[in-house]
DNA sequence: TAATTTAGTTGGTACATGCAACTTTTTTAT
DNA sequence: ATAAAAAAGTTGCATGTACCAACTAAATTA
């Protein structure tokens, strides 16, 4: 047998280990904070990431919004009213199929998005700047992967 | 001015902003598998915190348990009696104190959280076993950051 | 042109959660 | 010693966010 196989295994399970923890950890403070209804300005931590996607893949459909959001297209629909109604995003009927609604952000959803998006990414930077760049990518890296792969195993859990 | 520490900063920013689209992801991710009530077995992930905590640090009462949770004492003592109902913990008067109730994992308790505790394990394994244990082992680092990082701030936000 | 599919809305319902009021026990203060 | 305050836990109630199902209207397909 060789020692530094089992050593390297050890390792891998305890990192394993270790990082399920963190994940765990994480996931809960976070849900902690979507319960609590913690909201960036005024809106909330759901319709703060319906802003999100359209500001980062562009104007697209309420449907199409409820698949990234993992939302039903029923919850899309009120999410959408929501940020409708508090002005920072426009809802048009397709030109090329009326049954379709284009989602797009207005200028004042812009503007909110840029000054949470400032937020969070002066607080990420904090956190992180004492870090080595490589570490960094990696992390990154790795937590998409996590994401990925936390959502191919959940949405097919669902079976959708 | 210094070409060098210019990209230095844009890389940190680039970094910043990646991390946290990153992380948003993951934690809208783990968001929808909360909400669809995936379970593991037949306890909730709410449910499966409270077995780990205990499992971890060991017995305690159920306010201290409710704190690990982030929950309010009533919500615990509901979590506490659906897994007291399923009988993978006991819940008894503290001998020092008869206010108090210290909860103890069961044997089937203990049973139900090594088979999750495996799986989970298991999956994070083939998450990342071809990373550089020294990556590894500083994402991890990160990831339990990050997660004391927004501890502090949400519950600080809430004023406990 | 009729049947089917698709996008979105609305009503009903479920469920986890927090808050407030309450009971019981312990601690503190007078 | 006793009264007042604090603490642990439970229960009732309200809330919000979500899903599902039924529906409308439009587009696609047979």
């Amino acid at each position: 047998m060789s020692n530094i196989n089992t050593k390297r295994v050890d390792s891998l399970e305890q990192d394993a280990f270790a990082l399920q923890k963190a994940l765990s950890e994480l996931v809960k403070v976070y849900q902690f904070r979507d319960r609590k209804n913690i909201c960036y300005y005024d809106v909330s931590v759901t319709q703060c990431y319906a802003l999100d996607a359209l500001m980062i893949l562009g104007s697209m459909s309420q449907n199409n919004l409820a698949q990234h959001l993992y939302l039903d297209k029923s919850t899309a629909s009120r999410v959408v009213d929501s940020l409708e109604n508090k002005g920072y995003l426009n809802r048009e009927i397709d030109a090329n199929d009326a049954r379709s609604k284009i989602l797009s952000v207005t200028p004042e959803g812009v503007e909110l998005y840029k000054k949470i998006e400032h937020d969070l990414i002066k607080e990420m930077q904090n956190l992180i700047e004492d870090l080595d760049p490589e570490i960094r990518g990696a992390t990154i890296h790795l937590i998409s992967r996590l994401a990925r792969t936390a959502s191919e195993r959940f949405t097919k859990k669902t079976k959708k």
